[in-house]
DNA sequence: TGAGCAATGTGAAAAAAATAACAGTTGTTT
DNA sequence: AAACAACTGTTATTTTTTTCACATTGCTCA
């Protein structure tokens, strides 16, 4: 419907961006206007107008030269090139506060990511539903992870399990993973990881204040 | 001490990998050898050697041609270089979920970033302590913020409240905000702004691991 | 109808970041 | 003490990402 799927590899940077440009737009989809210009999307999302155009001309999206691009068009063209057509499964390990905090985030927001299994070794929270995600016991993980076709993990263990619970991860199946345990995760190249590393933030905010 | 503060404008990737050096090799120090390699150090992070290089290069920090690099010295100028002699305080708003599991995280983390203050409207958490940081009604912000001289803040309200909060604490003085809120904050160029958007981490996840 | 404006689409240039290549150094070995 | 090995330091190259610049298009209105 909304043009094809293109698979031809995106930048990591502009990938990001299109999920932002969805996210926000979400929120305009069917109220506002039925068009947005790209100097208008770069003015909410502090971008150029430019990067804009230049991130919706690399998936194929062709706007009106007078009225703009059309924003269900771009909230589908973006659907059919950063989703998989099967949904996103993903399983959230390691229950804490953190992870209660991350469980109760997504699930408020509105995201074609499915955090369809949670896992921990604490007793008391093993078999109840925590923002309606079922907990399980982390040894499950392999035969829930393979059931439920999960390949997206975020992990929040603490650091001294971060290791070991991420090599039974692998051994799952999962090829993704949001690490925010601050401990260096060393897996090959084909899986996908993304650090969440607070300090670093914070020293590199701290840097360019100055 | 360990040569000069290099304060040229180092790359902002730099800067955090600069960060995750000085962790990693605060936890060597003493230990183990008394030098690193680069290569050594680039198979820890998953790095290139020359990766390493460069970026010791330009902080004017020379290795042994046999030894590698004096561990000591280089966390020594990693510190003059990203570090302000005065220190750097920080401030957390909004202390939810979100919110002390990262004050918890911060406290037991080694780092030079302290956070002395918390922020809240709720009248349970004023005048309390949380993992020994002292929380403080949002509206004293100006004069806390002035007083202890924060410049940065983590921002952990809900959503709804984001954009006020931010004008707040802007005009308090703070120059640096870590935003975990998934609101576009729109803040002026001199202001380092750092975005975490779990949902977008999660969208660029899903799509690379295709 | 056609001039004018305000967008888009995109090649080209620039800037930023990563990688490669290699000469120079330092110790070791024979 | 000469040849070797294994590093570092740095220049050059490549790749990635952003910005510039401008021709083209679609609409409006005189
Ligand atoms: N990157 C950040 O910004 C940030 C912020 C806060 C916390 N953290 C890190 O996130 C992690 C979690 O923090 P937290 O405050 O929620 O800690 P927490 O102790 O509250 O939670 C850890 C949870 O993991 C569970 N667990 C322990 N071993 C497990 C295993 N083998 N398999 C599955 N679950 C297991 C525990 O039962 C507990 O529920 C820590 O590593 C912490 O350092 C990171
Ligand atoms: N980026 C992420 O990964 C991520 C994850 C989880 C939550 N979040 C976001 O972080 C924020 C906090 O999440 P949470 O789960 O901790 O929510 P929460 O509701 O548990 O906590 C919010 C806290 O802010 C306080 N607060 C409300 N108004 C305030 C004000 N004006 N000034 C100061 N404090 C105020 C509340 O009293 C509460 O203590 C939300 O915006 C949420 O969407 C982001």
């Amino acid at each position: 419907m909304f043009g094809q799927i293109m698979n031809t590899k995106l930048p990591p940077r502009t990938v990001e961006r299109l999920s932002k440009y969805r996210r926000l737009l979400d929120k305009y989809k069917g109220l506002d206007e039925a068009h947005i210009y790209s100097h208008k999307l770069a003015g909410l999302l502090n971008l150029t107008p430019e990067q804009v155009r230049r991130d919706l001309m690399l998936i194929g999206l062709t706007g009106n030269h007078r009225k703009g691009y059309n924003i269900k068009a771009l909230i589908g063209i973006i659907g059919n090139t950063i989703d998989r057509q099967e949904g996103q499964q993903v399983a959230l390990v390691g229950i804490g506060n953190l992870g209660k905090a991350v469980l109760g985030f997504i699930r408020k927001a509105e995201t074609r990511m499915n955090i369809v299994a949670a896992f921990d070794i604490d007793r008391n929270k093993i078999n109840t539903h925590i923002a309606h995600v079922p907990c399980f016991d982390i040894q499950e993980a392999k035969q829930v992870i393979r059931e439920k076709n999960i390949r997206i993990a975020i992990l929040t263990v603490p650091p001294e399990v971060a290791v070991s619970t991420t090599t039974l991860l692998l051994q799952s199946g999962i090829r993704g993973i949001l690490n925010f345990t601050s401990v260096h995760l060393d897996v090959s190249p084909d899986i996908y990881l993304k650090d969440y590393d607070i300090i670093t933030s914070l020293e590199e905010i701290g840097f360019f204040i100055k």
